[in-house]
DNA sequence: AGATGAACATGATGTTCATCA
DNA sequence: TGATGAACATCATGTTCATCT
């Protein structure tokens, strides 16, 4: 079906149908601004999320927020850093930064473009229907 | 777990972690307006969902169409009424109409809520990570 | 042949369990 | 014992195939 058997998978982050933007993409772009602010790790940025979106009633999943992070190292526009936790007890947790500034830039033009077109199909249809 | 077992099932329709609307309930809505307005067959309502969201780039799939009339006339909120198509060829076509318009009107309610929720959710992103 | 719908396949995401320091 | 991540389960949705007039 493919005429050309090179041409292989550019663009993965795509809905094929074109309606909303996916869970995962809207959270690895949270997932990089956050980072850019401040390190924190996986733990931390779920309670971040679940605080910020409380009033709305969105309460993402912890899996899908470790996913959005691995999808982004993945990605390499995060790396990790391993860290002692400090205090009493000995544990490791790890860490985020920025990977790779351009990189991040990047896919937040794209997510930007995302959520506006998200947008616009939810303006129309309050449009419509309403 | 469940405390009370006859609590059964209510609200079905629900985002378990409250993310964006899904494609169901957005074709659900449109399809009851539409059918408020103009009495369609399946692939009429198929083919105005598509010209009316190309410029945007959203393509609902067939199958989607369908089951969301399937479920309306699960909910009772659509009826269907068997039609010989006019023209040459002897061909059955499905038309809808409203079954029961409180209902209807009930499920838009709902909807409307849905798509503002939608909307603050993506509003805040962009506000939050541009 | 166009319209409908079921069957099938896959993707997106929630839930549970295991591991590690 | 909290943090991380893999395994598992399920739901949402796209694709393909069958049927009927």
């Amino acid at each position: 079906m493919n005429r050309l058997g090179g041409m292989m998978n550019m663009q993965k982050e795509r809905n094929s149908t074109g309606f909303l933007l996916k869970q995962r993409a809207f959270l690895k772009l949270y997932m990089i601004t956050m980072t850019e602010q401040k390190r924190l790790y996986g733990e931390q940025l779920l309670d971040l999320m679940r605080s910020e979106f409380k009033a709305i009633g969105y309460k993402p999943s912890r899996s899908e927020i470790y996913r959005a992070l691995h999808d982004l190292m993945d990605d390499n526009i995060l790396k990790r850093e391993k860290v002692k936790k400090e205090g009493a007890k000995l544990q490791e947790i790890i860490l985020y930064k920025i990977a790779d500034a351009d990189a991040a830039a990047l896919y937040k033009i794209q997510l930007k473009a995302e959520l506006d077109r998200s947008q616009l199909i939810i303006k129309k249809a309050l449009k419509d229907n309403f």
